[in-house]
DNA sequence: TCTGTATGTATACATCGTAAATGTACGCTC
DNA sequence: GAGCGTACATTTACGATGTATACATACAGA
């Protein structure tokens, strides 16, 4: 039915179609970069809910079911968006992991950056940040897509070649997964209830909180509503790296 | 409010149908309650993906569109199983809130409880605690049930009256929510490919990790996937306590 | 006994994920 | 070039899901 606009525009011109890299009728269209990007970009645009197969196929012009050949269902679909903003974070990082380059003295501060960095691309893509807290955490840690292990791989690296053991390593392993994670999930929600409200206490819906019974959280709603910021992340990471590394 | 299950036994015993309470000829079985109890002990038993209005209806022995009497959408209902969440933890922290009644100087002792509790309480529905870190954070703050606001206003009443000024309160509350809900988001989800599987190693489908690209993984992997446990939990809060307070 | 309201049912529709069969255009060999 | 195999995309179809709407029923109070 030809939903097409580019396309094979005249079946046999015979002067005709001028066919573009990107153009060459309908075919070779797609792959598993291009559909992943446009699933990530949707999401971030109208939110993880707008994101179904047959409207992901409309966006790259293409019919669901040809999705298919690049993520084999919905939920490897999510789990590449998972890899997708893993592949993002390794840009970010720089390609050879400085764990085994770099100074093992220095493991704080790369776990520091390492921790931005996830903050960065998170802040880049909150719509998507959910997906890290549920399906990332739910996929047995075997079956986690490339990009999460060899990020697992790389922080488990560093904190060995620091010299702590592997029970030590797992804690830290842990504790830093668990602020992360924790604290972009907590941080990156809206929380505002009508963000087009100039008024503060509007925008938060304040005026729905009974102040007789929740007196101290209406008070303390703006102030709950700002941010961190990366500063609180790295403070937090700190104070809990000093506890589960001490002897 | 008369959502009771005892009334009307019988009306007419006459010879007939006997009646029990629980079956009066189709009307009034339902309340918010029961549907809410039903829909978290379904969670529990088989996942949140197991969770459709007509498998929750049939499971009452109802049709799916009687639940929308007490849960208005598909999301309210997701809303009423945080809130479910959230009065279990009310139930196990006792009725009035410590914060007014305890001496503030205890203020870290009753957070580590209320974080015991919380642990708790995610430990007997893990399948559950996805629920927290999406729908719950995703609701605008004005917006989440009310047994969460009254814990907010628990916490936040708890710091105030320990004598932290708003911005202050604001910074530990984040920090509180973020490590507590990182860490049961890490700590209960499986980790585990084959839980049948009696070999750790198998178990945890270590075969399917490149020892070349991801040794560490693989052998700090069976200690990564113990627990740190409510003590780990405890540690970590103090940790974060200890920084978020310093003058 | 009658009537209004609270409660549950019946029916219907749009949308979703996806299995299976079908077409179509390219790269290859001749 | 002609023809073929295969990678790619479409078509069609099915069952499940959330939910709008209209209806039926059972109880409570008059």
């Amino acid at each position: 039915m030809a939903k097409e606009e580019a396309p094979a525009r005249d079946k046999d011109t015979a002067g005709s179609p001028a066919r573009r890299a990107s153009d060459r009728g309908r075919y070779g269209r797609l792959n598993r970069e291009r559909v992943l990007a446009s699933a990530l970009e949707l999401v971030d645009r109208e939110g993880l809910s707008a994101l179904s197969m047959r409207r992901l196929g409309a966006e790259l012009g293409v019919e669901a079911m040809a999705l298919y050949r690049y993520a084999s269902s919905k939920d490897a679909l999510l789990d590449g968006l998972v890899e997708a903003l893993y592949l993002e974070l390794e840009e970010r990082l720089g390609a050879e992991p400085e764990a085994l380059a770099g100074d093992p003295s220095d493991w704080r501060a790369e776990l520091r950056r390492i921790a931005r960095a996830t903050y960065d691309v998170c802040l880049a893509h909150p719509q998507a940040v959910p997906l890290l807290a549920t399906r990332m955490l739910a996929v047995p840690l075997a079956q986690r897509p490339n990009a999460v292990l060899r990020n697992h791989e790389r922080l488990l690296a560093l904190l060995r070649a620091a010299g702590f053991d592997e029970t030590r390593a797992s804690g830290i392993f842990r504790a830093f997964t668990a602020w992360l994670l924790g604290y972009v999930s907590v941080e990156l929600q809206p929380m505002v209830d009508n963000p087009d409200e100039p008024d503060p206490a509007f925008r938060l819906g304040l005026h729905r909180l009974s102040p007789q019974e929740l007196p101290t959280l209406r008070e303390t709603a703006p102030s709950l509503a700002e941010r961190g910021g990366p500063e609180g992340l790295a403070d937090g990471l700190d104070a809990l790296l000093d506890r589960f590394t001490r002897p």
